[in-house]
RNA sequence: GGCGAUGUAGCUCAGUUGGUUAGAGCAUACGGCUCAUAUCCGUAGUGUCCGGGGUUCAAGUCCCUGCAUCGCCA
């Protein structure tokens, strides 16, 4: 059993990338570069989920036709892996008609088998939202976006009998701790499955929707989002006939961010096993990067889009970032201040450093050629039996997705090679023609050990570690059980460094943000809701000073999305100029894809809040016209950053 | 409201089955070296281990309780 499959989700077309795709599929890229260094055969997809009302309407105001849209954002997502050194295998779209016809093949199968049920189910339907709302969700009876009462209607659908299956569920997660990983998440499964399992809505009526894979025994229907977005873990390996299916699903590994929780660790298990397949071997959960701390509400670094990442930092530097600096399961604070420390103390001086002072001693000292070493002294021992240490640490970490500390074993080497050289002086034995050999001895086990970090990086920082086993004359190492043992370095090879690995980051001067501290500013701009200031009545009058104390600037929309969970809020990115979040509650009056490019009015020194999460740097100005809400725009385009008076 | 998680140095976090003066990295200060594409090495710290109560010879570590933050569920 030689064979490994890990999967990210399919990401929804209603978003561009941002970091927290970037980062499931980081993760993916460099667990499937570790399998194949251990020599495993891999099979790595991700792909994109492209169904469903959201998209329709996305598509709707965009102005343009479902598929044109679905393509144009797919292909976004396509194209933002490259770049990031992610070399997917296969790429899935759920509108390939492969994958359409295994998800009807599945879908009748299952339905002949008597797992899928006809039924009704009355419930309270806002027209405004196209969505039943619970009882909950209402507000004096009615639904709290629309104001209006939903009618109470009957619809009729399909069911999957997921209940069926839930004591099955049950002793497979208890038999099988590794099943859902980290154990915080399978606690979360378990305790949710205390409670008896209702059966899996599947279908939705074409008077409603039609934006979906027809049912195979009833075209009045389609199918509903996740009996359609699961199967492409099967689809992408060819399901049911494909040698690839046979071949990778006894070893299929999930990778997923915590919000799509229950329908990888519930429904899909269940599914599985109606169509009588072996579930999935694992169900790796990690958690979200919070882009904006309030803590950190001084120095904003709040991009998210990984392309701008990408350029400005590069994609080793990034990655090692993503991977050192989560706990995986647990979230973590994303800044750009962050990344150019860790960049700055980890990578440049710590490891570029090392790389760059053991291959200048090897150029000056020995000629380029990797010197004969001599019997160890317990110093080079010492060393030798820490990178030996280190690979067994970090095969242990990896295992486990415990990226972080993986690379921290490998960083306790470098320190340490650090101070060997610092102990052993190589300098000073150069000047001793008797030092000769020992000398020699000190170099190799420097070279030796390096070469053995760059075994470890290999997976992590692709494209460095390329550079680094060049350097080394190491570059067609690609096994850890081969090459992770001491004493491969051929002495008289040689030995060619190269450029400065890692080129210091200079710390941005970000200052342009510093509202909370003006404490004359008015209170009523701190109002939350984004809602514009009215005219001021009569009796309301500011002065001119008090005018002043606003600061309206021009800002640029550069990115916008949704906030889970939230009816009316929407997350911006703005340039204004510098780049900050503000969180508008437009929602129900934009979709974000029509965002984008926009000017819009903001309040730049507007104390920063915190919504839904979220947290908010400024106000975006728009115009209430009874359920309208219109945003502020300029008559013609300026400068992103221009102050408004 | 129910269940659960978390709360340790300025920051990010380690702290195994309770046991000598509570650790690491970053940041800060001072000193040293020079091979380094401009670093590395050493030294120095500071902590009511969220508050309160309890078990114990002994608790950051176990129990109860309160507070805060977060997650899942209703």
């Amino acid at each position: 059993m030689n064979a490994y499959y890990l999967t990210t989700p399919i990401f929804y077309v209603n978003a561009q990338p941002h970091l927290g795709h970037a980062y499931s599929t980081v993760v993916a890229d460099t667990v499937c570069r570790y399998q194949r260094l251990l020599g495993k055969d891999v099979r790595f997809q991700t792909g994109t989920d492209e169904h469903g009302d959201k998209i329709v309407h996305a598509a709707a105001d965009a102005g343009v036709s479902v598929q044109e849209y679905v393509a144009k954002i797919s292909a976004m997502f396509r194209a933002a892996w490259p770049p990031l050194a992610i070399v997917p295998d296969t790429f899935v779209r759920t509108t390939d008609p492969a994958h359409m016809a295994v998800v009807q093949a599945i879908l009748q199968q299952v339905y002949d088998q008597g797992d899928i049920y006809f039924s009704e189910y009355t419930g309270l339907y806002c027209k405004g939202c196209e969505r039943f709302l619970t009882e909950k969700e209402l507000v004096d009876g009615k639904c709290p976006d629309h104001l209006s009462e939903p009618a109470r209607i009957s619809e009729q659908n399909y069911f999957f009998k997921m209940s069926r299956y839930q004591d099955w569920l049950i002793d497979h997660i208890t038999r099988h701790p590794e099943f859902i990983t980290p154990e915080r998440y399978k606690n979360e499964v378990l305790s949710f499955l205390k409670e008896p399992l209702e059966d899996l809505c599947i279908s939705r009526p074409t008077t409603r929707l039609t934006w979906g894979i027809p049912l195979p025994f009833d075209h009045r229907f389609v199918t509903y989002v996740w009996f359609d977005a699961l199967i492409n873990y099967l689809s992408g390996l060819g399901y049911p006939t494909g040698q690839d299916f046979a071949r990778y699903w006894p070893a299929a590994e999930h990778l997923i961010a915590k919000d799509i929780l229950k329908p990888h660790a519930i429904y899909w298990p269940t599914m599985l096993k109606a169509l009588g397949l072996e579930p999935y071997q694992r169900l790796h959960v990690h958690g979200y990067w919070n882009i904006n701390e309030t803590k950190m509400s001084k120095s904003l670094g709040n991009v998210v889009r990984p392309g701008e990442l990408v350029a400005e930092f590069g994609a080793d530097s990034l990655r090692y970032f993503l991977l050192r600096e989560m706990s995986f399961g647990l979230d973590a604070g994303f800044s750009k201040e962050a990344l150019i420390a860790r960049h700055n103390s980890d990578l440049t001086n710590d490891l570029g450093n090392l790389f760059s002072r053991s291959l200048t001693m090897v150029k000056n000292f020995t000629a380029s050629v990797v010197p004969q070493p001599g019997e160890p002294s317990p110093q080079d021992q010492e060393l030798v039996e820490a990178a030996l240490t280190m690979l067994t640490k970090y095969r242990e970490q990896m295992g486990k997705f415990a990226f972080h500390r993986a690379l921290a074993a490998v960083w306790e080497v470098i320190s340490r090679a650090n101070k060997y050289i610092v102990s052993t002086q190589p300098w000073e034995l150069a000047k001793d023609q008797q030092q000769a050999a020992r000398l020699g001895t000190v170099l190799y086990t420097l070279l030796e050990t390096l070469r053995l970090i760059t075994l470890t990086l290999r997976p992590i920082m692709p494209e460095t570690a390329a550079k680094m086993a060049e350097a080394l004359g190491a570059a067609d190492e690609n096994n850890l059980n081969d090459c992770g043992v001491w004493g491969r370095l051929a002495p008289g090879a040689a030995i060619t460094p190269g450029a400065q690995l890692f080129p210091r980051l200079q710390r941005e001067e970000k200052d342009h943000l510093k509202p909370a501290k003006n404490k004359t500013m008015q209170e009523a701009t701190t109002e939350k809701t984004p809602v514009p200031e009215t005219a001021p009545e009569a009796e309301g009058l500011i002065t001119f000073e008090a005018f002043q104390n606003l600061e309206l600037r021009v800002a640029e929309i550069i990115a916008a999305e949704k906030i889970a969970k939230s009816e009316r809020l929407l997350k911006l990115t703005v340039k204004a100029p510098e780049e900050r979040t503000i969180v508008a509650g437009i929602a129900q009056h934009y979709q974000p894809e029509e965002l984008i490019g926009r000017q819009v009015i903001i309040v730049a020194n507007l104390k920063p809040a915190k919504l839904m999460g979220v947290a908010s740097f400024g106000m975006v100005l728009a115009a209430k016209d009874g359920d309208r809400l219109v945003l502020s725009a300029l008559s013609g385009p300026v400068a992103p950053g221009s102050r408004v008076a």
